[in-house]
RNA sequence: GGGCCUGUAGCUCAGGUGGUUAGAGCGCACGCCUGAUAAGCGUGAGGUCCGAGGUUCAACUCCUCGCAGGCCCA
């Protein structure tokens, strides 16, 4: 076999049909991919082209894949396989992300434990090992998911977060960052949760949201000048205990009022504006306003505090005193905020801000102190009870009711979580959050409005990233403090450094994980340096870290970077593309920015300001089921992956998800609408190879050098090479600007309408030879248009479209170039705008045929047709070197065109709204009825140029052509359907002859489908026998000859009537065939009896007639 | 509680700098064509463009307020 350099064979071969399922031909070529190690070759094949560098943001293997990773998968490879085809270096390396509290929770659970110090008892260097089996525990089912459906990924040679080469280049991250000044211990009040005994981060914060019933609780506390007291509101009754301050809006106005009635003569401070939710829709009635003021008015003032529990320590800050902060609401409660700085953000900022006091009698557990009067050792959110039971005893209590509330909750075990002032470790995001801000202006968001709006807003909001955990699974905090004076540390960012303070090498089987990391120590250098007495140990701290700053480092800890492969990261950093759902937009998407912007220069072609991680990402919404409900398993409403990828097919389901709607809209899961994708893969595209291609196409045509030349190909096909040169373009440069579903929906909408519906209808009969130059033009055009539309559908559906390029060239698509050298330059405008005139006077005439009630069989004289002049007129002989594809759709024996529709319609006219309301304004409907008024002739002249004007109420204004639509309407004889200027005008009259011609094609029709049904060969020779009315008769020996031809006809006998009855195909008794007279009409079955191979009686409008075939043997 | 997205035909989705008669595919009805035939083509029916106010000669489009679904955040 002779292989041309595009892979196009020259020898001749036969062409298979398709498969009969998606899942038999997915396997097949899943099998030879495999074999043929594709995947590597379309590497090695782009050794040493331009990288297009692609980021694999990494899942957790600890849970099954769902049907939401194969949508994004599908994204990822979409992009992946169209800049492998356009000739870069895509390299696609596998990640796995495995630290974290989810895994330590699974853990936990096969264990049957639930504490902290159960893992401590249990032994963190067994429960580690545990966690490290575990996140492999689906790497297989994720593996297999991934190949089935087509997402090339390199699972040979994946990065893992807990391997200790990628841990060293985390650590070197953080040591960075501390070098920088961006790694700080800091103490702030973080969400927290008392089972698993640590701080959460935001993103996890986000998932434990839950309705549940607080109490909602109102105190009524004494100002220390005067009579008053003041109303303090609160769902957190607990936090009484730590009060230190109350805080007003300095803004806000405030009331002073006293009940009309009662002894109780003290007065009672507030919002105005929640005095009447507050005491009652009437509560003029019961009170009386004493005073207003500003909130400022009451900053300073001192308060007796609720519960006097725990004593202030001394010399730490103010208490009970009234502070203004803008913080606070005047939506709900009492315009009047309880302070607890110990827990809660707004308490924390403002306690520092003020120089206030700090309470904590919480324990790690979430439970008070021991020590704490009546509520010591209780849960605090049991607490609250006795605390309220207690302030109304103290006769402090003005109201407490219940409130349903969203309150954050443990997302892996449940439990309510606490804000607790912590301390922590964080990354001084905010020292550089105008440079990510500016960073992020440079990254292309698909769509733009997640960059610039949740995203970009958030990042303007940033507060410090809190990066530590109290955990055990994890990358350890490379942080060593001296236990002699905490303020000497070292963050160390190698193991060489490691090894270098311990004075020793590290094992080689080191592992940096705790509990081992944990028992390295030194002495303090800076004790030493200090000169003092003490000598300190440094001990590292006990946290570990975050493990979406794991996965944020991926960009160089993948590559192991600065500790090895310069170069390589240099050519892979930054991402020119990146693809995660949108949940990922202040997990992943920042984690990566976050780092590499505190990191800077150290990471190559980093500069500040312009510079991110990825340059461009795309973003995709959710998959909901099929009622617009969020999949998940909690619901029930999951769809199994593989199940629809064996139902129908990986191909569907990426056409299907990618399709429907642009990627970043959430789309519904519909199995119909798979159904729907697949039809176009195994309907529309099957059908044009199938039908046209693999079955006539082997009657001995192969590409080859006697195919006539494109330009001297007819110009049906020219057109059709012309749109697919369109089509390959323009899904090109839509996948380059990164649409997907427009891409798709380019090349599918050539396929099925230019493709499938014009080209391949109208050139059925020119395949039924094989030498002679139209044949081989033929199938040369179909051959270039199938081949190459599979190349332009190969990045979404993989499958389908490897088989058919094997089988049309040779060769595998995914090693096929995208665009064709040259193709931009074959596009033909002028012959695309001609042909889109036929097509359009095609459908109006064939609305006319409908309209004269003249089926399509029966041949007509003329049609005559106009197209539109001035700038838009298609080229008149381009016009008329198409009027023959017309002329046969038609079924019409002329085609004539005319300048003027003069002769064919009347002229009528309606105003457009849109331009006669600038002229017109609040005149415009009495314009256009005046326009609507017009004259066929007045419409006409100024069709020609003239000037037309309107007046209407006295204001004469000069039209425009835009300011009218005409409306066309048949004048004469022929039926005329216009639209947009294009006037198809078709001659009625049937003659004589025309019926005749009419009755033969009829025969032809009857005859084709009769042989069909019968089961003949195409290429089978039939002797017929035709026996009818008179006029029936005589139309088939008017039109012997052509009936012979194209029916194959050796022979043909007519018969002077209706078939006597004994040569009828009468019932036989003993042999069971269909009796005579069941095969009435034209949907009749073909009956096979008296010595035919088949017969058929016929109805043409009245007239009988009864046709009889018999094969001929080949001799 | 805040921010963002979505709401258009029975279904899935386009679209519209405010303007006549709001589109496509699927489904449905009818017709046509037919050696692509368990296909193909055409025509038609089907819409309070989520609701209520407002701006305007004119609102599906712009503004305000709601409703429903979703996401993100508190």
């Amino acid at each position: 076999m002779t292989a041309r350099a595009d892979g196009v064979s020259t020898t001749p071969r036969q062409y298979r049909l398709l498969p009969l399922s998606a899942a038999a031909l997915e396997e097949s070529v899943l099998a030879q991919w495999r074999t043929e190690h594709l995947f590597a070759r379309t590497l090695s094949a782009t050794e040493g082209h331009p990288e297009f560098v692609f980021y694999e943001g990494p899942p957790t293997a600890n849970g099954l894949p769902g049907t939401h990773h194969v949508f994004s998968r599908t994204v990822k490879d979409l992009f992946c396989r169209h800049r492998a085809m356009r000739g870069y270096h895509v390299t696609r390396k596998a990640g796995w992300d495995t630290h974290g509290l989810p895994v330590e929770i699974e853990v936990e659970k096969t264990l049957g434990i639930t504490a902290k110090a159960q893992i401590e008892a249990y032994g963190v260097d067994r429960f580690n090992a545990l966690c490290r089996e575990s996140v492999w525990k689906y790497r297989e089912q994720w593996e297999r998911l991934s190949e089935r459906i087509g997402y090339w990924l390199d699972f040979t040679d994946p990065y893992v977060t807990y391997a200790p080469q990628y841990v060293e280049s985390v650590w070197w991250a953080l040591a960075t960052l501390w070098h920088r000044g961006f790694l700080y211990e800091g103490h702030k009040i973080l969400p927290y949760c008392p089972r698993c005994e640590t701080a959460l981060s935001s993103h996890e914060l986000a998932l434990g949201y839950r309705d549940v019933e607080d109490p909602s609780v109102y105190v009524a506390l004494d100002l220390l000048d005067g009579d008053r007291r003041i109303l303090v509101w609160t769902t957190t009754p607990w936090t009484l205990v730590s009060n230190v301050a109350l805080a007003v809006h300095p803004e806000l106005e405030y009331v002073e009022v006293r009940a009309r009635a009662g002894n109780d003569r003290r007065s009672l401070i507030l919002a105005a504006s929640r005095a009447a939710a507050v005491l009652g829709a009437q509560f003029d009635a019961q009170w009386e306003t004493v005073r207003t003021m500003r909130g400022s008015e009451l900053v300073g003032r001192r308060y007796r505090r609720p519960l006097e529990w725990i004593a202030y320590p001394p010399e730490m800050g103010d208490h009970e005193v009234i502070v203004g902060e803008t913080f606070v609401s005047a939506e709900d409660g009492s315009g009047v905020v309880h302070m607890a700085p110990a827990f809660g953000a707004d308490d924390y900022a403002a306690g520092k801000r003020h120089g206030l006091a700090f309470l904590q009698p919480v324990t790690n557990r979430g439970a008070f102190a021991a020590d704490v009067p009546v509520v010591g050792g209780a849960f605090v959110k049991d607490a609250d009870g006795a605390i309220v039971d207690h302030l109304r005893t103290a006769g402090l209590l003005w109201s407490a009711q219940r409130l349903t509330h969203s309150y954050p909750h443990c997302w892996r075990c449940g439990t309510p979580l606490l804000y607790v002032a912590r301390s922590s470790w964080f990354v001084r995001t905010t020292a550089y959050r105008d440079d990510m801000v500016a960073r992020n202006a440079h990254i292309g968001w698909h769509p733009p409005e997640v960059g610039a709006g949740r995203f970009g807003e958030w990042l303007s909001g940033n507060i410090d990233w809190a990066i530590s955990r109290d955990r055990y699974w994890g990358t350890p905090l490379p942080v060593w403090v001296c236990d002699a004076d905490a303020g000497h540390r070292e963050v160390i960012g190698s193991f060489a450094a490691l090894a270098e303070r311990l004075g020793a090498p590290l094992p080689a089987d080191f592992d940096p994980h705790k509990p081992t990391v944990d028992r390295y120590h030194w002495p303090c250098a800076a004790c030493v340096a200090s000169g003092g007495p003490q000598r300190g140990t440094m001990r590292r701290v006990s946290e570990v870290i975050d493990t979406w700053f794991d996965s944020g480092s991926m960009p160089f800890a993948q590559w192991h970077y600065p500790f090895e492969h310069h170069d390589l990261v240099a050519r892979q950093y930054p991402a020119d593309f990146i693809a995660e759902g949108v949940d990922q937009t202040r997990g992943w998407f920042y984690s990566m920015l976050a780092i590499a912007t505190g990191l800077g220069e150290e990471l190559p072609h980093n500069a500040p300001g312009s510079a991110a991680p990825y340059r461009n990402v795309v973003v995709n919404d959710l998959v909901l089921d099929a009622s617009g409900q969020k999949m998940s398993k909690s619901r029930g409403n999951a769809v199994d992956p593989w199940r629809i990828i064996e139902t129908h097919g990986a191909d569907a389901t990426r056409l299907f998800l990618i399709s429907t709607s642009q990627v970043w809209v959430p789309r519904r899961f519909d199995e119909q609408a798979i159904q729907e994708s697949s039809k176009f893969l195994w309907r529309t595209l099957k059908e044009t190879y199938n039908g046209m291609f693999a079955t006539l196409a082997n009657y001995g045509w192969a590409p080859s050098p006697l195919d006539p030349a494109p330009s001297d190909r007819p110009p049906l096909d020219r057109w059709v090479l012309s749109r697919l040169a369109r089509a390959e373009r323009d899904a090109d440069a839509l996948f380059e600007r990164y649409e997907p579903t427009l891409a798709v929906r380019t090349v599918m909408q050539f396929v099925d309408e230019d493709v499938s519906n014009w080209y391949v209808r109208l050139s059925r009969g020119r395949r039924y030879e094989v030498d002679d130059p139209d044949s081989r033009a033929a199938f040369a055009t179909l051959h270039e248009v199938l081949t190459v539309s599979t190349r332009l559908l190969a990045p979404v559906a993989p499958f389908m479209t490897d088989w058919l390029h094997r089988e049309l060239t040779g060769g595998s698509v995914h090693l096929a170039p995208y665009v064709r050298a040259g193709a931009a330059t074959s596009v033909d405008p002028a012959l695309e705008a001609a042909m889109e005139a036929v097509r359009r006077l095609a459908t109006l005439a064939r609305a006319a045929r409908a309209t004269a009630k003249i089926k399509t069989r029966q041949p007509l004289a003329q049609l005559v047709c106009v197209v539109p002049s001035g700038g838009l007129a298609p080229d008149a002989e381009l016009l008329a070197s198409l009027a023959p594809l017309l002329q046969a759709e038609l079924n019409v024996k002329e085609v004539s065109w005319v300048s003027s529709e003069d002769a064919l319609v009347t002229l009528s006219a309606k105003g457009n709204f849109r331009t006669l309301g600038k002229k017109f304004g609040k005149r415009t409907p009495l314009a256009a009825e005046a326009i609507a008024r017009l004259t066929s002739d007045e419409l006409r002249a100024f069709e020609r140029g003239a000037p037309l004007s309107v007046t209407v109420e006295g204001d004469t204004q000069l039209l425009d052509r835009d300011d009218v639509k005409i409306d066309h309407d048949a004048a004469g004889d022929l039926v005329v359907e216009e639209r947009d200027g294009y006037v198809a005008a078709l001659d009625p009259r049937i003659t004589p002859a025309l019926a005749e011609e009419g009755l033969a094609r009829e025969v032809i029709s009857a005859v084709q489908r009769t042989r069909k049904e019968a089961g003949f060969a195409l290429s089978d020779r039939i002797r017929l026998v035709v026996d009818a009315d008179p006029g029936v008769a005589a139309a088939v020996g008017t039109h012997h000859d052509w009936i012979a031809r194209e029916v194959l006809a050796h022979e043909i006998v007519v018969g002077g009537g209706p078939l006597p009855a004994d040569r009828l195909p009468g019932p036989v008794a003993d042999g069971g065939r269909t009796a005579e007279g069941q095969d009435v009409g034209n949907g009749g079955t073909p009956d096979r009896s008296a010595g035919f191979d088949a017969v058929r009686t016929l109805d043409l409008d009245g007239l009988g007639a009864r046709i009889a075939l018999t094969r001929e043997l080949k001799s």
